[in-house]
DNA sequence: GATCTTGGTGCAAATGATTCTCATTAAGGA
DNA sequence: TCCTTAATGAGAATCATTTGCACCAAGATC
């Protein structure tokens, strides 16, 4: 039994909800994909078993609430999440021109964003520090197409 | 003439795109307010003068590739910019309760970001932290309820 | 294990923010 | 002022996400 099946289900019963066999498709498939995804692209991994859908769509949430997924990027009109569990925070550089997506390491701000938090009295639940901008190929192609 | 509309019409020029009425109104509409908005409000401040819901939505991406404006938040299912001249970089600190957002300055962590951008070699557009959980009052609330 | 209560599910229709089409208008360079 | 062409308003179209509803299945109880 994986980490994230356990806490799934000590949450679901701490909250009265029930253990299905779709909702727990829907979180195999999103901890069986190492890079980020959307609803439909966890569908088309779990539709093969009559899971419909909407309920990947009504499960999202509650995996996200659970902590085990977080929104990662919003791109092309679409919510695209990552699982947290065994992957560590990270800081998204999204290149506006390619349009991919670099993660780094993000314990250099932790403690910052930390000491920050404390000072205000939030309580954080998750961190997303995302930035736009160039890529290193692609702002090496702007400055040759000038 | 303030800075932000010498900023746009730069930028317009440099695209070779027009300045029009109704771009000026919706660059005003969104330098006059001073909190998150989203393209319903921007419309709801100038529909008055006949701009169409459509030119706003036409609009807000070139304020954004200007430079003007960012996306600040996405809730509710509506994107919410803010304008970013006269406004330093912050952090949103996003409470999921009470749904209010406090911000605090970016300072402290604009260094340690500059230097990670800096060893990928991504040139940096904009920058964006949202952390999500519980405000001060929100937390405290949790704690008497259980 | 059978029963019961209640939330969960698939399916299809609805929603709603954002985008697009197109006929008409108006920047702004000549 | 004239001309070329992008921009605009209005409304239709998109499409990701949400909902309503009739049936199903967890899981608690006995
Ligand atoms: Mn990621
Ligand atoms: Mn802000
Ligand atoms: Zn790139
Ligand atoms: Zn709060």
């Amino acid at each position: 039994m994986q980490e994230h099946e356990n806490q799934f289900r000590d949450f679901l019963k701490q909250k009265g909800l029930k253990l299905t066999k779709s909702r727990n498709l829907v979180l195999e498939a999103a901890f069986k994909l190492h890079e980020h995804f959307d609803a439909e692209t966890l569908y088309s991994h779990i539709r093969a078993a009559n899971v419909s859908l909407a309920t990947v769509y009504r499960t999202l949430p509650l995996l996200v609430e659970a902590g085990l997924i977080q929104l990662a990027v919003r791109s092309e009109g679409r919510d695209r999440f990552e699982h947290i569990l065994g992957h560590p925070k990270h800081v998204h550089w999204i290149c506006e021109r390619c349009k991919q997506v670099a993660e780094t390491d993000l314990s250099s701000l932790q403690e910052a964003l930390d000491a920050e938090a404390k000072s205000i009295k939030f309580q954080i639940g998750q961190i997303t520090i995302n930035i736009t901008g160039l890529c290193r190929n692609c702002s090496i192609d702007e400055y040759e197409q000038d």
